[in-house]
DNA sequence: CGTGTAAGGAATTCTGACACG
DNA sequence: CGTGTAAGGAATTCTGACACG
């Protein structure tokens, strides 16, 4: 990767595209913020920028919350995927090392 | 492609943004408009809107500039650009149409 | 030709708050 | 709890123009 993230995850999105993207109000995507469902960057004089991936993760929300799920329990299944993702992360890690320790040590 | 356009080619980004991550003018970015070297969407009111791909092309333009290049000479080499892809993609289709002919009628 | 700048107006975004439920 | 809204201010964007070169 040439920039660290990927076109999906860069934050440059600002909020009233979002909203169009979406179709949720900005202060409902300002609300989940509140919430800690979506974390958008800050531009310096400190406007919402968003990526890719959070106007999914919101659209995601949106489709929760339809049904009726709060945003207290959106989070909690969102904890649990990252757990998932961390578990599975370090799984990969460790058959790195296997892989390092027997056939030679490239870093990354 | 789930909309039409994948993340690299999808026109969310402002102009102040894109002025961030290129380092250009507002100025400067328009004008290159004005020549025909980019072409950002509008939203509703009429904001300009660029995507990943308008910024790398502005990165482009920002260093041929630097070179000296005019913008007429730059719009010259995009525009054969443009001519190689379009036959590039001709050739596929041609191709395309061997097969069907030969093998079976799968539209698309 | 390519870019800076001041000008004026319209739309954007921000925060903190009141409202309803 | 989740969302709408009015409030006031600051930053954004737009266009057309004058300037310099």
């Amino acid at each position: 990767m040439e920039h660290g993230t990927s076109y999906k995850e860069r934050k440059v999105i600002t909020i009233g595209v979002v909203s169009e993207l979406t179709g949720l109000s900005e202060r409902q995507i300002r609300y989940y913020e509140e919430r800690k469902l979506i974390f958008p960057e800050r531009s310096p004089r400190g406007n919402r920028k968003y990526s890719f991936a959070d106007v999914e993760q919101l659209v995601d929300i949106a489709n929760k919350r339809e049904e009726g799920v709060q945003t207290f329990e959106i989070r909690q299944e969102m904890l649990k995927e990252k757990k998932k993702e961390e578990a599975k992360n370090i799984k990969k890690e460790m058959l790195r090392g296997q892989i390092n320790a027997r056939f030679g040590v490239q870093k990354n």
